[in-house]
DNA sequence: CCTAAAAGGTTGAAAGATGAACTAGCGAGG
DNA sequence: CCTCGCTAGTTCATCTTTCAACCTTTTAGG
């Protein structure tokens, strides 16, 4: 009788496939924040900013916002703070619930977003997508889709 | 004529792959990371350890370690110090270049990661990569390849 | 109603990451 | 055999992330 079940290591393809995904991922990001840099934004910045532009009066409330961009509260919160001295975003009171604050985007949060995102998007066809076969891309959504689901119902809090 | 070239926007199957891509990302770091934490490790903490594990001698020269780990030098040195004071990894003198350091495992460092490795592994499993059907993987791993090289060559530091 | 628990956010301190400036050793050209 | 530039690594200051403690408002129960 066996106190522990056998390991089933990574075979070699898997090990390389796993590799090569931390790779592409480490790599990508340091490549998209580089391309960023320039307009003075970080992803982080960017991914807000994102989120607020494709929101309904370009405000939403932080706990959805944290979770959109899967932050903690607190992180979010910084950032937000960190956002609000550069005159992206501001702060606004929720009427209907007292506790609540609306993350805002700003003239010059607008402004900003569309200015960059061009560039953002060409960075991101150059590094990833065009990169990619048509088909790839394709099969590589339907493959992580269960993938994020799993980790999106699997997890505590970011 | 035009000042501008239209921006090549994202397509929406486009851009559910690459939010998608994105999400597995983050969501995973995080798993990964919570799963380790038991075990007083975090992923870069892991990664550090396997790359000695897998040297000769149990050790590398810290630059070679830092470029195999995709870190900058200065976080790199920061790292390991950190390891150092957990008696995870020692750092001893080059003879034949007396500028250079070796970051070498130690008998605890060893141990630890053959004790956590089996644990990670799982991990990994269990959150990604059986989750993807065979084939899946292979094709994953053919696609990402080239852009792992192209993000290789064309990045400055990391 | 009144109270207790939960939800929405913020804050502060400690840990980690980043980038530039710095030290020391190597090595190639004059 | 100098010296000037390059490589290896560390350090310091600054910014970001994390975690736990903390308010305040809302909600649910009795």
């Amino acid at each position: 009788m066996e106190t522990e079940t056998a390991t089933r290591w990574l075979t070699d393809a898997e090990q390389c496939a796993w590799r090569t995904h931390l790779d592409v991922n480490r790599l990508l990001t340091h490549q998209l924040e580089r391309d960023l840099q320039p307009f003075g934004l970080t992803m982080n910045d960017y991914e807000i900013l994102v989120n607020l532009s494709e929101s309904e009066g370009l405000r939403m409330r932080m706990s959805d916002l944290a979770s959109a961009t899967l932050q903690s509260k607190s992180r979010l919160s910084h950032q937000i703070t960190r956002m609000e001295n550069a005159d992206l975003v501001r702060r606004e009171n929720c009427e209907s619930d007292r506790r609540g604050l609306f993350a805002v985007l700003t003239e010059h949060g607008l402004e900003t977003m569309q200015r960059v995102a061009p560039h953002h998007v060409a960075s991101v066809r150059r590094h990833f997508i065009d990169l990619l076969p048509e088909d790839a891309l394709q099969e590589l959504h339907k493959a992580l889709t269960p993938v994020a689901e799993h980790l999106r119902s699997h997890r505590g809090k970011p």
